[in-house]
DNA sequence: CGTGAGCTTGACTAGGTTCAAACGGGGTGG
DNA sequence: CCACCCCGTTTGAACCTAGTCAAGCTCACG
């Protein structure tokens, strides 16, 4: 375990960068591992919530479904990240893989015991807590307030910040969600996902090699795109 | 200050409910009174976050504001809601009273102080954000996937919920935000809010008798409406 | 080399925005 | 006390963005 632990890629997240080697090796022991394969599902939101999870490899959404078939993508989750940390009776979200992953999971009591002798523990799960609402609020404000071609520029530039760290420092990186994915969450069409994309691409913004693959040509001028500066 | 607290409209928040009389008056013995008046802001979202706050009247509106002026509602703030909740270095929204508030400011070094001796406060402060955050999310999927008139329906029946308990067990309820307000919260604008009013009205599901005062005359249709089930 | 899933593009439609005007009710000043 | 005004709301008409429906394209895979 405790050379998983090293080797993970989740190894600074907000919770272990608070710890040093051994009390992450003493926290990992009450881990388990668990896979689950492309498309499958983590957890869905009517469990009861007593897992918290560490994703430690591939990609998820933090989705919730309607029953008309509605789909509205509230996160993706890149490893490192939490899920599950709420203190209620349920998930009031689905988790769903987009490649093949692998999470270390908790129960949540015995997390809970861990406080005790942890106590920056609780305070950074509560931290973390903390950055999800913030970042919940940005979508917000992009879903109320932003039109098409503005939400695929902040998304542009929200993914490569992102996955800066695992893809390294180029200026491409390779979109592990659909068009369909993308447009659940930003709550357009699929359509007018692919028309955003390739009139950021014509007016120079961006490169599509293939459709998956985004080249940021001009940073600068995305930001200026979503943060509705007419320039 | 005891008596002041059994008075209070907050008396059975999440936070105080946890608590017995005796705690509760240890616990605002560390509280100051605040109060600001109409339209002013209790708080702006770069300060920094050393306040806590909790509504004890009024309502205020959790919003953030873009520099072209477009502007989103996150939440309506209600007696016995807390502000301020988060573990980071500033607020990342502003609060603004709709209504002369009154409220209720501890530090938060003070409130972090009282865990210690009072654990059960550290969850429920958790408890409270989880909370704050599973609400947002609904907002979200509102916002994403919502058509005018199921977000008017959706407001309403969320609002009804919301003051019932301060206007009584009627059907009527006085909204305390002006239509803009409503507009800016549902990622819409006025004349959208305004429409959606009328048609509610004249298809029989509301009544206005004056244009803050609602009647919601059919609540499971409603429901339907916002839910988007086709009847 | 054929197939199919996912992506793009086009033409048309619809729902919401924009701009403009009228309405209504509460408050102020003559 | 009434006329006037102002602000928020409602309504109307034109416009436009994004949605819908349909066809064609690309590329990975069998």
């Amino acid at each position: 375990m405790g050379l998983a632990c090293q080797q993970c890629m989740a190894r600074n997240s907000a919770l272990c960068s608070a710890m040093d080697d051994k009390e992450i090796d003493y926290l990992f022991s009450f881990a388990h591992r668990v896979n689950v394969g492309e498309g499958a599902y983590l957890l869905h939101e009517e469990d009861s919530s007593q897992y918290v999870y560490n994703l430690s490899s591939g990609v998820c959404t933090l989705e919730r479904l309607a029953s008309d078939g509605r789909r509205q993508i509230m996160a993706f989750v890149y490893p490192g990240d939490f899920i599950g940390i709420i203190s209620g009776p349920f998930y009031s979200v689905s988790v769903q893989a987009l490649a093949p992953v692998t999470a270390c999971r908790w129960n949540m009591k015995d997390l809970q015991g861990l406080y005790q002798s942890h106590p920056i523990l609780e305070q950074k799960v509560h931290e973390i807590a903390s950055r999800v609402l913030a970042v919940t609020m940005d979508q917000l404000f992009v879903l109320g307030r932003k039109n098409a071609v503005e939400r695929i520029a902040y998304f542009l530039l929200y993914i490569d910040e992102r996955q800066r760290k695992f893809d390294g420092h180029s200026d491409s990186f390779i979109l592990p969600m659909t068009r369909i994915d993308i447009a659940d969450y930003l709550g357009v069409t699929v359509e007018t996902v692919s028309r955003a994309f390739s009139s950021l691409k014509s007016r120079g913004y961006i490169e599509l090699s293939q459709a998956w693959v985004v080249t940021l040509k001009d940073r600068k001028g995305l930001r200026e795109i979503s943060e509705h500066i007419s320039g």
